[in-house]
DNA sequence: GCCATGGCTAGTA
DNA sequence: GCCATGGCTAGTA
């Protein structure tokens, strides 16, 4: 078989926070949660994949789902280790191949945040370090890394120490 | 091809 | 400053 079937496990969300007007991006989120999902492996599989919206990913946006994939529950890693541990592109080329991640949240693009320890962005939103004004979805990542024992300051900073940071490939 | 656009970062101040 | 994308031409066939 050349995909790797997954069922994804349903993360508990506040219900005050479904209850809430949903945005697009929200909804997508939620159902794509409690959906089972396909993620290929081949490289065939990968090169005729069609986003929903009917977009192709790119070779080095596959190479960062990836990588992101291995982080594993309780760590975080950042923009600037993926792109030195893939060897290629950038800090900002990694945060665009996220914030078009429809693999949510089995490659799991909250897990990464700024190389400051910020929060930094998600789908499509980010926070300003200097003006620090809570974005609806930038909210939604801090509460997943709650959930899985990840903390951040009232401005946005990752709480603990270095330890968190993920570096390794697996 | 060209050019603008980012979920950034290093390096100043 | 970085560099992968994406939208848009221009130029070929």
């Amino acid at each position: 078989m050349l995909i790797e079937k997954t069922t994804l496990v349903s993360h508990s969300f506040k219900r005050s926070a479904l209850k809430n007007k949903e945005t697009d991006a929200e909804s997508d989120f939620t159902t794509t949660t409690s959906r089972s999902c396909s993620y290929p492996l081949e490289e065939t599989e990968r090169r005729t994949f069609k986003t929903k919206e009917g977009k192709a990913i790119t070779a080095h946006q596959w190479a960062v789902y990836d990588f992101v994939r291995t982080i594993p529950v309780g760590k975080v890693t950042t923009y600037k280790v993926v792109c030195s541990a893939l060897g290629a592109g950038s800090p900002r080329s990694v945060g665009t191949a996220l914030r078009n991640n429809p693999f949510a949240p089995f490659v799991p693009c909250h897990r990464v945040i700024a190389s400051t320890g910020y929060i930094g962005g998600f789908f499509g939103e980010w926070n300003s370090p200097t003006n620090h004004a809570q974005r609806k979805q930038v909210q939604r990542k801090i509460e997943l890394l709650n959930q899985e024992g990840v903390e951040f300051t009232d401005k946005g900073y990752l709480m603990g120490g270095k330890e968190i940071i993920w570096q390794e490939t697996n």
